[in-house]
DNA sequence: AGGCGTTCCTGGGGGC
DNA sequence: TGCCCCCAGGAACGCC
C-alpha cells in the first residue's frame, strides 16, 4: 500500500537510473494499464524523447519531459523495477518502458489497480490534489483551517486526497495516534492545540518514515532495499497488542470503510 | 456537504 | 490437502 513515503522512496531510487534517458518505448502488457491514451499517442508524444526529471506529486511518480509528463499511480500492489534488455518481467507486469541504453523499467502489480497517465502538465493531477504536507508552505494554520471548516470524520478527512496529498491508510492511523486523536472525531470538534500536534505528527511520521525507504509491508519496490519504517509503527497492524504509551490494549474498528487501529484509552474522541 | 456502498483486481489466510 | 469466503485498500463514481 504504497503511501507518500513508499512512493518518494521509489522516486528516489529510480530517478538516478531515469535522469537524461531517452525513452525508446512504452508498452502495455494488460490493456487497461494506460488511463488516458494510447500506444499510438505515447509514440507520437514521448518516443525518442528525454527525462529530465523524476519526481512526487501525492502518490504519483512523475516522470517529467521538456513537454508532458508520464504519471504512474502504484495503487496497492504496483512496483517498479529495471531490467536489461532480454531479461523476461515477472508474469505480473503490466507495462514496461525501454530506453536508448538497453535498460528496461518493469511496472509490476499483481492487482492491476495501477495506473499510467500521459498528461501535458501537472494541472489535472494538481487541481484533483491538496496541498502536500511536507512542504514547507504547509503550515498548522493550513491544517486548522482545513479541519475546522469541515464537519466531517478526521480520519476521512487525512485520506482524502482532495484535502491534503499523500497520506493513506498506515500514516492515518500513525499520524492520529501520535496525536492522541479518536480517529472517529469530528474534525470542527478538535481543539486548535490538538490539531497543532496532529501537524507536527504528520510531518514527523513522513520525515521519518521517508529516511526509512518507507514501511514494507507488501513489497513496493524489487530493486530497493525494503523500507525499514515496519519497525517504527506504533499503531497499524498491531490489533490486540499493548498500546506504546498506556498499555491498553489496542482494538481494530471500521473507520470511513477502512480498517483503522487504535487505542481507545488515549487517543481521545471529539464529538 | 458528506457518508456510504460499489467497482476494479488477485493472493493469501482462516475456517472447516 | 483442498475449497470457499472474506479481507486487504486507493480512488472514482453514483446514490441518498
Amino acid at each position: 500500500m504504497p503511501e507518500l513515503p513508499e512512493v518518494q522512496t521509489v522516486v528516489n531510487q529510480i530517478r538516478p537510473d531515469l535522469l537524461n534517458q531517452t525513452v525508446k518505448s512504452i508498452t502495455p502488457i494488460w490493456g487497461k494499464v494506460f488511463h488516458n491514451f494510447t500506444e499510438k499517442e505515447a509514440r507520437l508524444k514521448i518516443y525518442g524523447k528525454q527525462i529530465i526529471d523524476v519526481s512526487r506529486r501525492a502518490k504519483f511518480i512523475i516522470i517529467n519531459f521538456k513537454e508532458g509528463i508520464v504519471a504512474i499511480h502504484l495503487r496497492m500492489t504496483g512496483k517498479l523495477y529495471f531490467l536489461n534488455k532480454n531479461d523476461v518481467p515477472s508474469k505480473y507486469a503490466t507495462a514496461y518502458l525501454t530506453f536508448k541504453n538497453g535498460k528496461k523499467l518493469i511496472f509490476d502489480d499483481v492487482r492491476k489497480f495501477g495506473r499510467i497517465y500521459l498528461h501535458k502538465n501537472m494541472k489535472s493531477i494538481n487541481k484533483r490534489h491538496g496541498p502536500e504536507p511536507l512542504e514547507d508552505s504547509f503550515s498548522p494554520e493550513i491544517l486548522i483551517n482545513i479541519m475546522k471548516s469541515r464537519k466531517r470524520n478526521v480520519k476521512a478527512l487525512l485520506l482524502d486526497q482532495k484535502i491534503l496529498a499523500g497520506i493513506g491508510n498506515i500514516y492515518a492511523d500513525e499520524s492520529l495516534w501520535k496525536s492522541q486523536i479518536h480517529p472517529n472525531s469530528l474534525s470542527h470538534q478538535i481543539p486548535k492545540i490538538r490539531l497543532k500536534k496532529l501537524y507536527e505528527s504528520i510531518k514527523i511520521i513522513l520525515t521519518d518514515a521517508i529516511n526509512q525507504n518507507g514501511t514494507t509491508i507488501i513489497n513496493f519496490s524489487v530493486n530497493g532495499e525494503s523500507g525499514k519504517y515496519t519497525n517504527e509503527l506504533k499503531i497499524y497492524g498491531k490489533e490486540n497488542s499493548k498500546c506504546f504509551r498506556c498499555n491498553f490494549k489496542i482494538k481494530k474498528i471500521r473507520v470511513a470503510g477502512r480498517g483503522t487501529y487504535l487505542c481507545t484509552k488515549c487517543q481521545k474522541k471529539y464529538n
